[in-house]
DNA sequence: GTCTATATTAAGATAGAC
DNA sequence: GTCTATCTTAATATAGAC
C-alpha cells in the first residue's frame, strides 16, 4: 500500500499515512505497523521522526483540530455578516469541507471524549473561540425584530448539530434510509442549502 | 472498584461492568483486565461466560443498540400522533433517556463506523426501522398545509442531529461555552423543549 | 464456578549495521 | 536517514487445581 511520492519528504509521507489511519481507526485502533505499511517504510522510521505513538497521534490530532477550529472561529468572530448570512455561509462551506474529510468529526469528538486532557491543552495553547460576538449579534437581531427570540448558545449548538451529525451517523442514516454511498452523497449535497434553509426558517421572523 | 452485588449473578455483574467500560472506552480502548477489576472478579471468568472479547463486546453493543432503536422505531411507525406531537415527544423522551446514558451515542456511532459488519448483522437480525409511514405522514401534512414543504428524510435527520449531537460533542461545547458539568446539564434540560420548539418553528406553517 | 499460573501473540520501542 | 533484528511489555486466551 505504499503511497510514497518522490516529491515529499519522509516526515510528510509519514504524516499523511498517519492521518489516514488515525482518523479512520482512532488512537486505540491504530497500529504503528499499519501506518508504516501505508507510508511504504518501516516502523523504526516512525519513531525516528515522531519519537512515540503518542506524539505522532498528537501531531495528527492537532492538525485535524486546526482544520475545524478556524472555520468555527470565523463565523463567531466576524462583525460584518448578518446571522442569516453566517448560517448560509457556514453551512455551505463546512459541509463542502467535511465531505472531503468525512472521518474528522467522529475522530475529533471521539478522541476529545476519550482524553479530557486534550481540552486543557487546546485551551492553554490558543483557547477556544468565544461566543461573545455571536451572542451579542443574535440578541441585537432579536431586539430589532429580525429574528424570533432565541438563545445564541442554543442556535450555535443547532448549527453545529445539523452540519456535523450526518457525517458522524452516516452508517445509521444509510441503514434507515436504505441509501448507498451515492445516495448519501446526494443527500449531503442537498443539505448544503437545505440545512441552512431549515435553520433560517426556524428563527426568521 | 468491585461493584458486585449479592443479588446479581456473575454473568450480569460482568455484563454491567463490560457495558460501562466498553461504552466509555470503545472496543479498542477496553482491556479485559479493567472489566474484570470493575466486576470484582478475575479475567478467566470473562472468558468462561462470554468466550472472547469480541463476543462480550458484541453482547454489549447489541444491548446499547437495542436501547436506541425501539425509541426511533416508535416515532417512525406510530400512526396516531401528528408530526408535531412526534417531534415533541421524541425530543423530550430521547433527551431524558440519553442524559442517563451519555456515552451511548458516541459509542454506537463510533463502533458502527469502525466495523461496517455490524450494519449487515443488524439488518439481517431485525432490519432497520423504515421511514415509510413517517414520510407519508409528512407529505400529507405538507399537502394539507399544516407544514411547510420539507422532505421527510431530511426532517428525520434534523431531528436526530439536534437530539444526539450535543452529547457526542459535549467536550467541545463545554469548551466553547465555558460551561462546567452543571451548566451543561442545565443546557440539556432546556433542550428537552427548546430543540423541539426550534424544529416546529422551522416546519410549521 | 472460580481461582492462579502460564502460554501465545502482538505491539511499541530501540540497538546497531549500513 | 534508513533498514533488520531484537527487547520488553502487555493483552487475549487457556490449562488445570480446587
Amino acid at each position: 500500500m505504499a503511497t510514497k511520492k518522490t516529491d515529499q519528504n519522509t516526515e510528510e509521507i509519514i504524516m499523511d499515512a498517519a492521518k489516514e489511519i488515525f482518523q479512520q481507526k482512532g488512537m486505540d485502533g491504530t497500529r504503528m505497523q499499519e501506518i508504516a505499511d501505508k507510508a511504504g517504510i518501516n516502523k523504526a522510521m516512525l519513531h525516528y521522526y515522531y519519537r512515540s505513538k503518542d506524539l505522532l497521534f498528537e501531531a495528527v490530532f492537532n492538525k485535524a483540530f486546526a482544520l475545524l477550529a478556524p472555520r468555527i472561529s470565523k463565523i463567531l468572530n466576524d462583525e460584518t455578516l448578518t446571522i442569516e448570512e453566517k448560517i448560509r455561509d457556514f453551512t455551505y462551506n463546512y459541509t463542502s469541507f467535511i465531505s472531503k474529510h468525512p472521518y474528522i468529526p467522529d475522530f475529533v469528538f471521539h478522541e476529545m471524549s476519550r482524553n479530557p486532557g486534550f481540552l486543557d491543552k487546546i485551551r492553554k495553547a490558543k483557547g477556544f473561540p468565544s461566543l461573545e460576538i455571536f451572542n451579542r449579534q443574535v440578541a441585537e437581531e432579536v431586539e430589532k425584530g429580525v429574528l424570533k427570540p432565541i438563545d445564541g448558545d442554543q442556535l450555535f449548538i443547532n448549527l453545529l448539530s445539523l452540519n456535523l451529525f450526518p457525517f458522524i451517523a452516516s452508517p445509521l442514516i444509510k441503514g434507515i434510509l436504505r441509501a448507498d454511498d451515492k445516495d448519501f452523497k446526494q443527500l449531503i449535497e442537498l443539505r448544503k442549502t437545505a440545512a441552512a434553509d431549515f435553520i433560517i426558517s426556524a428563527i426568521k421572523k
